[in-house]
DNA sequence: ATATTTCGGTGCGTTATCGCACAAAACACA
DNA sequence: TGTGTTTTGTGCGATAACGCACCGAAATAT
């Protein structure tokens, strides 16, 4: 039985902002699993049978509308977990899990992610936080879809992804990202234009690369920092690269 | 000392589910409250001085840009709680609370109810799925913002309303609507007396009243129902009309 | 009773995004 | 090497929503 070390639970920042003790308890409960681009981890409505702590893979929230369109509400990386509505209560949620970019987990089973959050310790307190900064990101993606405009957004997206990945480039078609932000293809292709002509990024068949995060973080609206700075408050530190 | 009676606070839904032997020690930590429509509970950012159990009054939490834009991304009436930020830990949040129905409600002080969370019983349950169903519904309105026309989110953003207080009439301007959903004025005006038209609604100064709520109901985008129905299954009943 | 303010109705040119169509480029594979 | 597929680039008319301007009606204040 090879069981999960220390240090591959560290690489998810919430399994990692626990005490020794606490985590070596946890580590106890958790799976490594392998998770390929595309692969649905669960749709609307299913009966959760893992919450996942993602290590190197991002999971995005899509919602599927009626009229065919989508939109995702909210990027799931390294520095949370999939599966709040587990001990929330709900046990399914109304959203599809997706992976946005393949890489490693570690997963739990509901029973024991419910028991370990009913010891009412530091992991409850965490999962407590990290539901916020989640509810924090997916309400400002609401106003985001309101009030800004295509590029700005996708300079958003573009920095949320690249916070939760290890490289600067993001294996991702315009078509993929066109289904996140909810709009047409075509207005990716522009926008990436644009934001490739500023040098912002580079842009070739399938990826996209940063190549000034800087100057994406200039060009997004405000909706990226004002996450990036929640998740700082209220899980003690963030992901972003920015004093990487 | 008037004490808060099981009748007044059963008045909220929340606290109504509650047990006689829970609601008992539960209400003599709440206090009575009148709000006034406009009064803001709570800036972005701003310490929480109470939370909140609306029983008449209809709370909207807003989000304000930097363009001088707004958007509301959930309504909170006797269905719910104002201030899940306490229990889950952030104490903060990045919206403003603001009354959109006057009214009456109960509040309680941040100790007493991060302690009575602390119990980890009926009412720690309560609250956790309330914070499910309030997330559905933010992640809804995101969504439908990027997805739907202002027609019928106007459908969507009524019923919610409506389902949250005792009259079919709304005290509200076309311009006060028009900041909730983050549109013009006069986009409002538009589809409200598109709405008139179709003798869904009855358009008034100051005013709209809701004459034909099934004819609403089936104007409504998709969002309204799958909100309704998954505040029905996580809080064992909505709070919709259609059945009433 | 009159003046002032608030709110709703309407028109009009502008802009962002859409939907569709199609071509060019990059890639995959036989 | 050639062929089919996927992805990106581009054009264009349609549409929804915007910003602004202004008017009139309704409510409120003096």
């Amino acid at each position: 039985m090879a069981g999960v070390t220390l240090n591959q639970a560290r690489k998810n920042f919430l399994l990692g902002s626990l005490q020794d003790e606490d985590l070596r308890r946890v580590i106890n409960k958790l799976e490594p699993v392998s998770l390929s681009l595309g692969e649905v981890l669960y749709e609307s409505g299913d009966h959760l049978e893992f919450a996942l702590f993602p290590t190197t893979a991002v999971v995005s929230l899509l919602y599927l509308m009626e009229n065919g369109g989508t939109a995702e509400i909210g990027i799931i990386g390294n520095d949370g977990i999939l599966g709040v509505a587990l001990f929330l209560g709900g046990d399914t949620t109304t959203s599809r899990a997706i992976i946005q970019s393949a890489g490693e987990g570690l997963r739990m089973k509901p029973k024991d992610l419910i028991e370990e959050f009913g010891r009412a310790g530091r992991f409850q307190d965490l999962l407590l936080r990290y539901t916020q900064a989640i509810m924090t990101q997916i309400s400002q993606t609401a106003v985001c879809n309101r009030l800004h405009a295509v590029e700005v957004q996708l300079c958003r997206w573009l920095l949320l992804s690249h916070d939760r990945l290890d490289s600067d480039t993001l294996v991702m078609t315009h078509d993929l990202i066109s289904n996140m932000l909810g709009v047409r293809r075509e207005g990716i292709t522009l926008a990436a234009k644009k934001l490739a002509a500023k040098k912002f990024i580079k842009n070739s068949r399938g990826t996209i690369s940063i190549v000034d995060r800087k100057g994406m973080e200039d060009a997004a609206c405000e909706c990226y920092e004002i996450v990036n700075s929640e998740y700082n408050r209220l899980l003690g530190r963030g992901i972003s690269r920015t004093f990487a």
